[in-house]
DNA sequence: CAAGGCTCCTGATAGC
DNA sequence: TGCTATCAGGAGCCTT
């Protein structure tokens, strides 16, 4: 479940093996992958044609491709998206959706345009949209008019994620008072926090020996300045983790980290000991989902919600 | 307008 | 054995 650490070793994936190529053709496998583009599959392949790969983008989940013509493929993975580089002769996956190829081929450089380096590396490949639960998928857009970020129109309500060094942790505590909401939604919500999903959710307030069912309004500022801190530790530790495995051809962009086995402290470890004080972890339905907590660190509020 | 709930999807797994 | 129920969950959209 690609939360952020996963997305961004995907975003340096792409910045490596896909920026700077021009696209030659996309073809969409599944109508759902493109959804988002609601003037459909040809319109998307027909636009991308001849443009190049500008870089390679993201904010909290979204990545974004601005390509030359002053749009940008924007992308999410959902729960089980994956990008992958492939060589063209690789057989397809069973879950693949779009496909992606460029103009430089493993026959050789397109004419007037030498390939060294990476770009040698990377010819021949493809670029492969895989998704099983087809939550995830692309899109093409114009970006926000006068955005020095450059962030696609539709992405404009993402607030920035906690590692973007713009990222204003006043703003964010003064928002949390405001609202009337538990803690856990305000870290799920991508317009006050982005890239936070639910495992990392669990594992800052782990940390940070908060419930998930905590009143915003109750959190002081050294609380709030505590909980991000622990956010950003737990998302660099992942993206140290998984910021291997883009290093190889076959760009492992898919969103596994590494981290799940190792290092979590609450996600997924029910009735397993707190790693701080022994009590059995506890797994609560909450919104569709599951929320892990011990009930010892974390106690839950005095008020009922 | 804010908050909360519903829904999309497929595959693994548990239970009968 | 084979069916059904449950769970995984991001985020747009709808309702209150």
């Amino acid at each position: 479940m690609p939360e952020l650490p996963e997305v961004e070793v995907v975003r340096r994936g792409l910045e490596r093996w896909v920026v700077g190529r021009t696209i030659d053709s996309v073809e969409v496998l599944h109508p759902r992958a493109i959804r988002r583009h609601t003037a459909g599959a040809a319109d998307f392949a027909d636009r991308l044609r001849g443009r190049r790969v500008a870089a390679a983008r993201r904010r909290g989940k979204y990545l974004w491709l601005p390509v030359t013509d002053g749009h940008s493929v924007l992308a999410h993975l959902g729960m089980s998206g994956q990008l992958l580089v492939q060589p063209r002769k690789a057989p397809d996956e069973k879950h693949l959706r779009v496909r992606v190829r460029f103009t430089d081929t493993e026959a050789g450089p397109a004419a007037g345009d030498p390939l060294t380096g990476t770009a040698a590396e990377a010819a021949g490949t493809e670029l492969r949209f895989v998704d099983q639960r087809t939550f995830g998928g692309l899109s093409l857009h114009p970006t926000v008019p006068g955005d020095p970020d450059g962030l696609p129109d539709v992405i404009a309500h993402i607030a920035r994620d906690p590692l973007d060094p713009a990222f204003e942790d006043a703003a964010f505590h003064t928002a949390l008072r405001r609202r009337r909401t538990t803690i856990k939604r305000a870290l799920l919500d991508q317009s006050l926090i982005s890239g936070v999903g639910n495992i990392y959710a669990d594992e800052a307030l782990w940390r940070s020996r908060l419930h998930y069912d905590r009143p915003t309004a109750t959190l002081t500022r050294p609380r709030t300045t505590e909980l991000l801190g622990h956010v950003r530790d737990v998302m660099r530790a992942a993206l140290a983790v998984g910021g291997t495995s883009f290093d190889s051809l076959y760009v492992n962009v898919n969103g596994e980290s590494g981290y799940f086995e190792r290092s979590l402290d609450a996600y997924g470890r029910e009735d397993e000991p707190c790693r701080r004080c022994g009590t059995p972890v506890r797994r609560r339905p909450w919104m569709n989902r599951s929320s892990y907590f011990c009930p010892r660190c974390q106690r839950p509020p005095r008020v009922a919600a």
